[in-house]
RNA sequence: GGACCCGUAGCUCAGCAUGGAAUCAGAGCGACGGCCUCCGGAGCCGUAGGCCGUGGGUUCAAAUCCCACCGGGUCCGCCA
């Protein structure tokens, strides 16, 4: 079976250039063979450093022969262009497809590893906003990539279960526990309700913290100063009462007599401790909100191998605060101690081992805090846990782990403290990517001012509903409504390079036009209405026509690259690469539509377009699988 | 103060990693003008709109590489 058609045409290539080195005595071993820019053929070299000192080569070119696919050699302002036999190569192209199907854009060069994939791990406490939405979706659809290029790949949860945040949450439900399991048993979104108990609890605590300390201070400007800080957490529980007033209520009179601050310090190092008691507690407000987590990520086609959680890895088996005296032991002239804490200047300890370059740091590295000085514990410290556990126990040839770009420095201290206890940290690699931004106001979850994915979610299928519900059966049309809009919201986010800021826009989050989402699975409608039309005919092989027009060797070329453009993406992991593909060989399917009728054609021009209808058709299905854009046939 | 990322059409973005094309640096949105007796118009075709942030450098060749600067974002916590 051939998997890869471009390539045959690049082993065309490479013999004519062995040919051509054998004929002049030079070395073109060295060479890229390209694709060509439009209306020069198909592939390209360019030999301008060649020909600059040896102009007998043009000759020597002129002696070649065409062989194989190859139909025409050329030298055009210095490059060597080849161009194929458009016939043979559409039947090689088409044919590939048929037979490989689903597995068709799957090539050796794909490659197949062990992959361990940490996306999304979200802190529990609200609902996932946009920017925990922009990790799932790059995060699943590295998974799904992976996954199609016959890795063995893991995603994985990370469960931060210690923080302070998550005890507001959890201090919070236990207090009005009542009124808000209620609410969710009468339908409520649990990681709703409890993202605005979170942040109610925090306002409460706030409040009070300020309030205290506002008194005990002197100073008018600095009296101000916490006055004015105060009221802005007083203006988030109005915010609150405006919305509910009842949950406002009930936890600030349940709240009033505990020092929300302390009690959230003692919580932390209760269930740190491993108390039974906090620990139920905890996982119980914990639980809540996965059940939410869960049904958004299933709304989005997103899903995880396992869920870990910090307490379990790194506290529990005392793991965070063994890797410390390792770290202690293994790298005791980098270790200082600041009161009692234990800190590393990892940015020394790299420079002297010059790591600079294998595990891609930035110049600067700020001395890595361990424990505090009363000897707990830091997230960097837990996170390392993770780092070892997941080393030691998966296995894995590769770790991607999606997390924000504000994180560079923690995760690259991450890398330089497993070198020191003697890891291949080269192996995990952070994928970073840059936030969410909302017009005006940051995005705040102490505040209560996110844009979920589910309200984003909302939005996409009321536009969406706008447009199909005249022109579809009510029934249908409540199908195709959900697939449609996580289709322009996947792609939406994808299209976007990670390195980038994402402006928040609802406009063009929800752009349902070309170079969309709906526009791909468009295109995969009209492909799928052609066959339909023609009863899905079986075809097992195909004979190219005596004429191919212009729009079919297009499309054709588009098809054929598929299982090189996603080695490519595989490797160098640029997801919008992919967007661009699938881009153009809908844009290019559209045009195609338009100009050559399929059904009506001459029969066997007929039988060689539904080849190709099929051929698009699967070929497309194959990428929307992996950007996890939903498959349908009629919207 | 230091480090990292971004700067391409009115707006949102590809292209930069691995420099390369003959009068033309690509899409989408928005604007303007066409195309349904014909497989689904969420489509297709066309017009207008760019000193690729600025200034140097390297090269036969720079949006792409190097340096400096200017704008925007982020990080530099005994937070996560």
């Amino acid at each position: 079976m051939i998997y890869d058609p471009e390539e045959q045409v690049e082993a065309d290539f490479k013999s004519l250039l062995a040919e051509l080195s054998s004929v002049t005595g030079m070395d073109f071993s060295e060479v890229k063979p390209g694709r060509a820019r439009e209306g020069f053929g198909f592939m390209a070299v360019p030999l301008h450093t060649y020909l600059k000192n040896n102009p007998g080569i043009a000759d020597a070119i002129k002696s070649l022969r065409p062989r194989g696919l190859i139909k025409r050699i050329d030298l055009v302002n210095g490059f060597l262009n080849i161009d194929i036999d458009n016939y043979a190569y559409a039947e090689l192209v088409i044919n590939s497809i048929l037979s490989a199907g689903g597995k068709y854009g799957w090539s050796p060069r794909c490659g197949g590893s062990r992959v361990v994939i940490e996306h999304t791990s979200a802190n529990p406490i609200h609902q996932l906003h946009t920017g925990h939405g922009r990790n799932m979706i790059i995060g699943d659809t590295l998974s799904r990539l992976h996954r199609f290029c016959g890795s063995e790949v893991s995603t994985r949860f990370y469960v931060d279960d210690c923080g302070p945040q998550v005890m507001y949450m959890a201090i919070g439900y236990q207090s009005a526990k009542e009124l808000i399991n209620e609410r969710i048993r009468k339908g409520a979104k649990p990681d709703k309700v409890l993202g605005a108990v979170y942040s109610i609890t925090y306002a409460v605590g706030e409040v009070q913290r300020l309030s205290t300390a506002e008194r005990s201070v002197e100073n008018d400007d600095e009296k101000r100063k916490l006055i004015a800080e105060r009221d802005e957490w007083v203006g988030v529980l109005a915010k609150w009462s405006s919305e509910d007033e009842e949950l406002v209520n009930a936890l600030a009179s349940s709240l009033g007599g505990v020092n929300v601050t302390d009690e959230v310090g003692r919580w932390v190092r209760e269930y740190e401790r491993g108390n039974q008691e906090i620990r139920s507690k905890v996982r119980e407000g914990i639980e809540r909100i996965f059940d939410g987590f869960k049904s958004t990520l299933s709304s989005f086609g997103a899903s995880f191998d396992a869920f870990d959680w910090e307490s379990e890895i790194a506290l529990d088996t005392g793991l965070a605060k063994a890797l410390v005296d390792r770290i202690v032991a293994a790298g005791a002239d980098y270790v200082e101690r600041l009161g009692g804490a234990v800190t590393v200047d990892v940015e020394r300890y790299a420079k002297d081992h010059d790591l600079a370059n294998s595990l891609s740091l930035p110049k600067f590295l700020p001395k890595a805090m361990l424990t505090r000085s009363d000897g707990s514990t830091l997230y960097l410290t837990r996170d390392l846990a993770y780092a070892v556990w997941c080393l030691d126990s998966c296995k894995p040839s590769r770790v991607i782990r999606v997390i924000g770009s504000e994180q560079t420095h923690p995760q690259a201290q991450l890398r330089v403290l497993l070198h020191m206890m003697g890891y291949d940290a080269g192996r995990i690699m952070h994928y970073s990517y840059e936030m969410v931004n909302m017009p005006g106001a940051k995005m705040s979850s102490r505040r209560g001012r996110i844009v979920s994915m589910d309200d984003l979610l909302e939005e996409a299928e009321e536009r969406v509903w706008k447009i199909v519900k005249d022109r579809l059966s009510k029934e249908e049309a409540g199908k195709v409504v959900k697939a449609v809009a996580v289709g322009a919201i996947r792609f939406s986010f994808l299209s976007i390079s990670p390195l980038k800021v994402l402006e928040f826009n609802w406009d063009k989050l929800l752009d349902l036009k070309q170079n969309s989402g709906p526009f791909i699975q468009y295109s995969y409608v009209r492909a799928s209405s052609i066959l339909e039309k023609a009863g899905y005919p079986a075809i097992t092989g195909v004979a190219a026509p005596k004429s191919l027009s212009e729009e079919e060797v297009k499309l054709i070329r588009d098809l054929g690259g598929l299982p090189r453009a996603l080695a490519e993406v595989s490797s160098n992991l640029r997801l919008e690469n992919l967007v661009d593909y699938v881009n153009r060989m809908a844009t290019d399917f559209n045009v195609f539509y338009e100009k050559s009728p399929v059904i009506n054609a001459e029969p066997e021009l007929r039988d060689f377009r539904l080849a190709l209808v099929t051929a698009f058709r699967t070929a497309l299905g194959n990428v929307m699988n992996i950007m996890g854009i939903p498959i349908i046939e009629h919207m």
